[in-house]
DNA sequence: GTGAAAGCGCTAACAA
DNA sequence: TTGTTAGCGCTTTCAC
């Protein structure tokens, strides 16, 4: 059967060329706003464009430019709140400087985190900003920069890659926040992340290939030392990767007999599904367990009690990466920067002393 | 051998097909995958195009074939949980079929939610799925619509114009909960939005630009008449669109003699600001003020008490746009859908009688 | 200041 | 089955 001949071909540079009695080029000079045009023309191109209603194809602009004007993230979880208002410190700062940016999910997987830099690097994105999900394989990380695509790490380091890179202090945090546990009294303090190994246990840093992670696990492992508690490693659980998932660890956990008295957890996103799950099982916050956990989520203060966190500078990590990455582009060439921001403990009402004596 | 000045000049179809010893086009043929090839060719120009490396510029491909395989979202805040859930719905629908997602923010503004338009309808995506923050003015959504991208609405449809939508029942929605509001004996209700207008008070549901804000404003007033209360007009309050917006007038509200009693909030980030202002203001839910909210977030099941909720099927939302409209990319035409999906409401303790007698 | 023509990397007719 | 030749819509020399 056919379809009626609907055509509905935009008008391009040449139709306004046309339009304006002027030569194809004429037209794309004031219509892509370079090169001289006499005040005289540029009016009379402009208004053939307005009367036909001209939208630039920016394809075709990146095409001959080579420039595409956008940025490309990949980021592990867009639904996690600290992605998200990472994205937004990204965004913003891009739009600053007129850029845009197109987002992708690796869903912290790293097939699917290939797959994303391949479509974007195939869209000829400006730049990229990536959170790798894995230290192990960077081969993909390698070739974009072999490319010549400028990149930037977004909370995550990679020793290997020396590239523009903003994190926190995640060892220091998570030392501090170990230490406040230890010091409420706790000796049996659980680390709990979504980082997960092939044996789903935890025995050396060397399976972690999560920066952010192994800094928070040598954090916590200090601490514990430090505390002279006896083989804490033994107390970082980890595979919290969804919230059935997490759920079955916690509730698991506090089951044992020597279960934890308290819980360190690694994003807010476990912190909730912790929380309930605790909650569950009939036990209270603080007073069976204690809590504290990374992102100061919208949520945390509004619980009964209010969770202690340990607050990032989100919004501006993103940020950062954004305007290291953006200055690049820029063709301000500098060596690879790798910025630390700090964090501090929001001390709210999730911790107390343990009630069962060890 | 010394290293040349590193020319960064991505391999071309060309330069596979010439290491290959076959014209441009049968190269073309393997690496973009169509048409017909020998075997023997095929793979040939496939090791010749994995010796150099070779990367598919999808900008030239979008220019030649007129397709992107992108489609373009644009909604109001994607750091609202609502919204990032939806897009997730829409991503992997989008992801299943074969196509890829960009995601613009219209702050909820119109000029805003226009520049996304033009930015994405530039770079040529195949279609758009947008949540119009406004139906007042959609001149730029009729442009798309005459350009022949396709279109579809999502979570707010715009009665003037015929395009695959897909809502939720938000009057009916608003109605429900404000009769369980009522029927626990509330006669001095207040519903709350984020939708502001000029004047930042309710008149009449004319000044309502945001479709589904109406409705449930109608099913609000339905509710509030059935129950005999005077003049419902006077409960909605407007303008709660950024955390410190909405604090404010929630703080406003209750230091008022004839404070509500209850309130019915528009989405989970207006709920949770307003559950600490009344916190704050020392009055205690649903001791004093009863608390009902649209979407079911993950935090209201965890607060003290949990909150009483409308559940929208807000993933499905997403992932039934996508497939609308793909389904219309795919070249099914077929007259435009108006989707409804039902929600329901999901009663935990936010809610209880009165205790202020009016 | 303006125009003609080449070319970005790919696909799509049409020939051979 | 393979190759030749045009474009897609724009920018960019290079003359005039």
């Amino acid at each position: 059967m056919k379809t009626p001949a609907l055509k509905i071909r935009a008008v391009t540079v040449s139709d306004v060329a046309q339009e304006a009695n002027v030569s194809k080029a004429t037209a794309a000079r004031v219509l892509g706003n370079y090169g001289v045009v006499s005040e005289k023309v540029r009016e009379g191109v402009l208004a053939a464009a307005k009367r036909l209603d001209y939208r630039p194809n920016e394809l075709a602009r990146s095409m001959s430019t080579g420039k595409s004007g956008i940025i490309g993230v990949v980021v592990g979880d867009i639904e996690n709140p600290f992605f998200s208002l990472a994205v937004r410190g990204i965004s913003d700062a891009a739009k600053a400087e007129g850029f845009n940016v197109i987002l992708a999910n690796s869903g912290e997987q790293i097939e699917t985190e290939k797959a994303a830099l391949r479509l974007l690097t195939g869209k000829r994105v400006d730049g990229l900003i990536v959170t790798p999900s894995e230290s192990r394989d960077i081969s993909h990380l390698r070739d974009i920069l072999r490319s010549g695509t400028p990149l930037a790490l977004l909370d995550r380091a990679l020793s290997d890659l020396d590239v523009d890179t903003v994190t926190v202090d995640d060892k220091q945090a998570a030392f501090m926040a170990t230490r406040l546990l230890v010091k409420a009294g706790h000796s049996n303090v659980c680390y709990l992340t979504a980082v997960d190994t092939d044996e789903h246990a935890y025995r050396n840093i060397d399976q972690i290939y999560t920066s952010s992670v192994r800094d928070r696990i040598q954090g916590f492992l200090q601490a514990c030392a430090e505390a002279g508690i006896d083989k804490p490693e033994r107390l970082v659980r980890l595979g919290a990767t969804s919230q059935p998932e997490t759920r079955a660890i916690v509730s698991e956990s506090l089951r044992q007999p020597q279960r934890p008295t308290a819980i360190l957890a690694s994003d807010s996103v476990i912190a909730l599904e912790t929380f309930k799950a605790i909650r569950e099982t009939g036990l209270s916050v603080p007073g069976d367990i204690s809590l504290i956990t990374f992102h100061n989520a919208d949520w945390t203060s509004v619980t009964s009690p209010p969770i202690t966190v340990i607050d990032q500078p989100v919004y501006n990590l993103g940020k950062a990466v954004a305007e290291l990455l953006i200055r690049r582009l820029k063709g301000h060439a500098h060596p690879p920067e790798r910025v630390i921001l700090p964090t501090h403990i929001i001390e709210r009402g999730s911790i107390a002393p343990p009630t069962t004596a060890k």
